[in-house]
DNA sequence: GTGGTCTAGACCACG
DNA sequence: GTGGTCTAGACCACA
């Protein structure tokens, strides 16, 4: 599990490390029932505060992607399966793809290359060959 | 130029003022040659500190977006052309197009909704009709 | 008797254990007498480390609940008659209640159904109709 | 604003201090528009760190009762009319009335004085008259 | 001045 | 060993 963090980004760490985290779960690097590496061991390999992480983790725990259980480490739960999106989720993703093309465009970045950057993302997370 | 503020947001105020404002020039909403409001405008408008409103205007000009002259305003520059873009600016957008999917995918929304979702981005910043 | 643990509950286990049978030795759901399950019994059921259950015994012994003899198991003991109350079970008691009127008054629930709802409760423990 | 801790109480210092300020807000003692005291200062009146406070100041926001702004401090937010409550509000408040009755009958308290205690609590809240 | 985050390291509860 | 909480105090962003 190869996640790293910027100390100079504006994002906090905290944050870095959620984001990490729930691609990590979405990709399903680490699947259903298996474990996340423990708080102390990831902030190690990450060179941070183990707390830091466990802060990440609580979040993970609150979104109801993990159980966290003293003792026993932190376990993925079971996948959602693709349904009805709620709003919440669709607004999200929305924003995220407007910040997207914002970018793009301001970059000089042409608007083709981004649907075929979106589909090369998609098919990463299916586990298709690119 | 409606833009809002979320107080309770992690992200900062000034990285939302920042942010709305690349899009604004983004989407043309206010086109090249032509002027943002004043700092101070702006900051009345929102409910927030002109100081903030001032950091954001600075980091635009450090982008390249727009020039500020003492007595003129902030003016918006000519946008760049569609060009080879860079690799920060395609590693960008790469990354939002990943936080997207990944949200989709954690929020059980179908991942062929999102192409369908980022086509209407698209067309929403061309101007053309959704 | 059908007690279950919430793993992702920031009360400890052994608290909600400990509160559950406190629940059932005050209505007598296992009277006067009877013997608990053993603490490996219950563990097992629940789920958790028997330490943890152990525990709960130790403090429900504390209390004067039960009586824990070597090989012979936790027995539940005579009840306490009803009486004029201590001032600490008085202002536990009030604690309690204060919580509920408050958490009713911020979910926007009329006071009057609390009332009701206490009634109820209490219907319950007396093991009258509802 | 008179709130206390019980450093030997089982419950954490933050989570004492959420609940005496969810108090605080049910009750209006500082009402709607008006600011909470600085983490600093209540952490200070208390004897804690004004972590610890900040902390508990942040749960609010999440539920909504205070807007937390840097540099303007925390402000109570509008009340919710009273309207039919969710479920799981409902169900919180029955939880607390059941550990109330719970602990009256273990300690030997009349029932009778429960439903007492209810309507004195009910009409402190209203601001009623005991 | 406000609150937000991070590190550091203590102590505790749980398995 | 696990994670959870607290203190202490640094540094930052915002008004």
């Amino acid at each position: 599990m190869a996640i790293t963090v910027n100390f100079d980004s504006p994002v906090s760490i905290e944050e870095q490390v959620y984001q990490a985290l729930r691609r990590v779960v979405a990709t399903r690097e680490i699947a259903h029932g298996e474990n996340l590496p423990t708080v102390r061991q990831l902030a190690s390999d990450l060179g941070v505060h183990w707390t830091t992480v466990a802060r990440a983790y609580r979040r993970l725990a609150t979104d109801g992607l993990i159980v966290v259980r003293r003792g026993r480490g932190a376990t993925v739960c079971a996948p959602r399966s693709e349904s009805r999106a709620s709003a919440t989720v669709r607004a999200t993703v929305r924003q995220k793809l407007m910040e997207a093309v914002t970018e793009a465009r301001l970059g000089g970045m042409p608007l083709e290359q981004v649907e075929a950057a979106l589909r090369r993302e998609v098919a990463l997370l299916k586990g298709e060959p690119v």
